[in-house]
DNA sequence: TGCAATGCTTGTG
DNA sequence: CACAAGCATTGCA
């Protein structure tokens, strides 16, 4: 099974993206070089313009950073992900659509994977935090629709990632354009 | 306002 | 392979 690399134009903050695909369909898409590191390494895809699956993609994010597509609807492929973190990525993909947002708790809860104690919820908003953080489908998998219970919550990547972050849920429109959030 | 806890991920030895 | 440390957090004191 071959992975193959390409880049993608994005008017993000963080330029272009790096999306990797298979015979089964994206399986890594980093936004910046965040991700990059520790995905499975591949060849760069000769034509992209070429490929079909590239195409296909490069199609989608356009329109969706146009505002004019909700649901990127692209193939996944989670050979990345495992146990709790498929669950958690899934139920995320599945259940959180364009514009809305759920709290690392809630997603913990709706996963299902974790326990539904009170006390066991704490700890399952720090493994989704830290199944956020190494989710190697930024966008595929609305990362980014996860906030804290009081704020914003945070975002890999450092300032950069939190910029990424903003402007993406501003797209959305969560997020107020005016509205400053740096407090 | 400040701290302790709990599980999963990731980086070394 | 085994071990240890850190979190994109929460909830209570």
């Amino acid at each position: 099974m071959s992975v193959n690399w390409f880049s993608v134009d994005t008017p993000l903050p963080t330029g272009p993206m790096r999306v990797a695909v298979t015979e089964q369909g994206v399986v890594a898409a980093a936004c910046s070089a965040q991700g990059a590191a520790g995905l499975p390494r591949g060849p760069e895809l000769g034509d992209p313009d070429r490929d079909r699956r590239a195409v296909v993609v490069k199609e989608r994010l356009a329109e969706y950073f146009a505002g004019r597509r909700r649901d990127l609807e692209l193939p996944i492929d989670w050979r990345l992900a495992a146990g709790p973190q498929l669950a958690v990525l899934q139920t995320l993909q599945r259940t959180v659509g364009f514009g809305s947002t759920i709290t690392y708790g809630k997603l913990a809860e709706r996963s299902g994977v974790f326990g539904d104690g009170p006390e066991e919820r704490a700890l399952a908003a720090q493994a989704v935090g830290s199944i956020m953080g190494s989710c190697p489908l930024s966008l595929l998998v609305p990362c980014h629709r996860v906030v804290a219970a009081d704020g914003l919550g945070g975002f890999g990547g450092g300032a950069a990632g939190m910029e990424l972050k903003r402007w993406l849920l501003t797209l959305e429109g969560v997020l107020a354009p005016t509205l400053d959030w740096s407090s």
